[in-house]
RNA sequence: GGCCCGUUGGUCAAGUGGUUAAGACACGGCCCUUUCACGGCUGUAACAUGGGUUCGAAUCCCGUACGGGUCACCA
């Protein structure tokens, strides 16, 4: 039972020495949220800027919460937003297994090498859930920590289940630096023994996170503030191994309101939902990677980023120490704006499938729709709405033919109509300069400003007061027949 | 409650002892215009609070308030 030190000397010999190595673990427990794609953005970026290597490790030391198709999930996601890892295990690494439960007896022999060292010791207390409910438990008197060497090997020989517990430094303090908090102290007295090997014989995520950053060779820990006030217990434990202590990364939280982190309880989005909701991936990276943190210096004023000039831009330094509340209608800005950056053509492929959620009607040129929707939505999902009217002629009332700006009122529309669809009837060929050259043409020989009769057209062609586009694109691509129909309608409404 | 951390406009934030305290979103106005948008211009709006230190404090120190985290055989 003696742990073989040649065992730990392989391991050691295994760890990749130099360059910035950092890992995403998250725990296979559901979905991606918005906090843990930017902690996983934050973590990639620090390895792409070093130029160093990023690993994705999977935590699944809880049996009790695993859920099914939850790391597919991670994988998709980190796929779908270019955060490519170096190693994991999917594509292996000179340090896996990459999965902690594949890792058991790994973690085993390093507690019990801890209990060596006396820096851990066998609890063989039986510990009620009541108790622990109650507060009762007082773990700083736990009876087992001062147990005496032949009553633990007469435990042990008997069978009797036992966890093992972290021996904490009654007097003194410890001290540890985060890149973002500075110095923190604490007194070790308000440390607790906590748990390192389960009843169960798997790791808690206290031990194992710091077994495994320091045999993949961690050099960036980067983590939610939720475990600042346990980097202490972690710095005492690197320091009983006698291992390296990795630089310290803690984030904030990412809130959806002043008291609340963001969770899928409250309904929060998570990224599968942005991207459901009708929000480019790229958007949300930049939006998130935004979310606490900022570019220092001349790049402080640019807001809009490409992941290839995160990674070049990202600076640690920049991350903010205290929590961000996600507002989605800054999300809703940066989507526009990359939905505008889009070239036309794969604008067009992206709205096609929502243009024709409303739009049924092949006839309708849906890249023509596209190019007046493009600098018109914040999200794909805006779109069937915003181009309903193009399959049916809304029922719309008759005061929208009355515009103060554009000087008409139903009696003034009459006469335009009057006059435009005869004009439009006469187009050798329906295309947008003729129905705009025409339109204008007539307007300038009714002697009235171009709206007035621009407006009742859009309106009988449309049935709507908001329409992508104007009058003449409306026209061109609703097709002569279907124009004039609807004009047509408008004007023996007019005249009823 | 103990311990730890945080606090610049409604939101994201720049700022590291001397600035008219950036910029972006949202909101208002104006311009452009064939509606709405886009684009351009412009406006409202902030250093939580009280004490220090200093010639000078958003920046340093202490207290207070408020907020967050943590105190699991969860991560």
């Amino acid at each position: 039972m003696a742990p073989d030190s040649r065992f730990f000397d392989e391991m050691e010999a295994r760890i990749p020495k130099g360059g910035v190595r950092t890992r995403f673990a998250p725990s296979p427990t559901g979905y991606m949220h918005v906090g843990n794609l930017r902690t996983a953005l934050y973590t990639w970026l620090i390895a792409r800027h070093a130029g160093g290597t990023f690993i994705l490790r999977i935590e699944d030391t809880d049996q009790g919460r695993l859920v099914e198709g939850a790391t597919d999930v991670i994988y998709r996601t980190m796929a779908e937003c270019g955060l490519t890892h170096d190693e994991g295990p999917d594509v292996g690494g000179p340090v896996g297994p990459y999965i902690q439960s594949e890792r058991r007896d790994l973690y085993g022999k390093y507690a019990h090498l801890l209990v060596e060292k006396g820096a851990a010791y066998y609890c063989f207390c039986e510990k009620t859930e009541s108790e622990e409910d109650s507060g009762e438990w007082d773990r700083a008197a736990d009876p087992c920590r001062d147990l005496d060497a032949a009553e633990v090997k007469k435990n042990l020989a008997a069978g009797k289940p036992y966890v093992i517990r972290q021996r904490i430094p009654r007097e003194g303090s410890t001290t540890f630096h985060d890149v973002s908090f500075g110095d923190i102290t604490v007194e070790n007295k308000t440390l607790d023994d906590q748990v390192l090997l389960k009843r169960d014989g798997l790791p808690t995520y206290n031990f194992a996170n710091v077994v495994d950053d320091h045999l993949m060779g961690i050099t960036h820990v980067v983590r939610g503030s939720e475990y600042l006030s346990s980097a202490p217990k972690y710095n005492l434990l690197y320091e009983a191994f006698g291992w390296e202590i990795p630089t310290y990364v803690h984030c904030s939280p990412v809130m959806r309101d002043q008291h609340n982190k963001m969770s899928k309880r409250h309904g929060d989005p998570s990224y599968e939902d942005l991207i459901a909701q009708g929000y480019l991936t790229d958007a949300v990276l930049n939006y998130v990677a935004l979310l606490g943190w900022a570019p220092k210096g001349e790049l402080s004023e640019q807001e809009i980023f490409s992941l290839q000039e995160l990674a070049d831009a990202f600076d640690i330094a920049g991350i903010s120490k205290s929590p961000a509340i996600f507002d989605i209608a800054k999300l809703d800005h940066f989507n526009a704006v990359y939905l505008r950056a889009l070239s036309p053509e794969n604008f067009a492929k992206a709205a096609e499938p929502y243009i024709r959620q409303s739009v049924k009607n092949p006839e309708i040129d849906t890249a023509a729709v596209a190019e007046l929707l493009q600098a018109r939505c914040e999200r794909l999902t805006d779109i069937p709405e915003k181009v309903d009217f193009f399959d049916a002629l809304p029922d719309y009332g008759l005061e929208l033919f009355t515009n103060k700006k554009s000087k008409t009122n139903a009696e003034v529309s009459k006469t335009m109509l009057e006059a435009a669809i005869p004009a439009l009837e006469a187009l050798p060929e329906w295309s947008q300069d003729g129905i705009h050259d025409a339109l204008i043409g007539l307007a300038e020989k009714l002697g009235v400003k171009n709206a007035t009769l621009m407006w009742p057209v859009r309106i009988a062609a449309a049935g709507k007061q908001v329409t992508p586009g104007g009058a003449v694109e409306i026209c061109r691509i609703l097709g002569r027949e279907e124009t004039l129909r609807r004009l047509r309608l408008a004007l023996d409404r007019l005249s009823a």
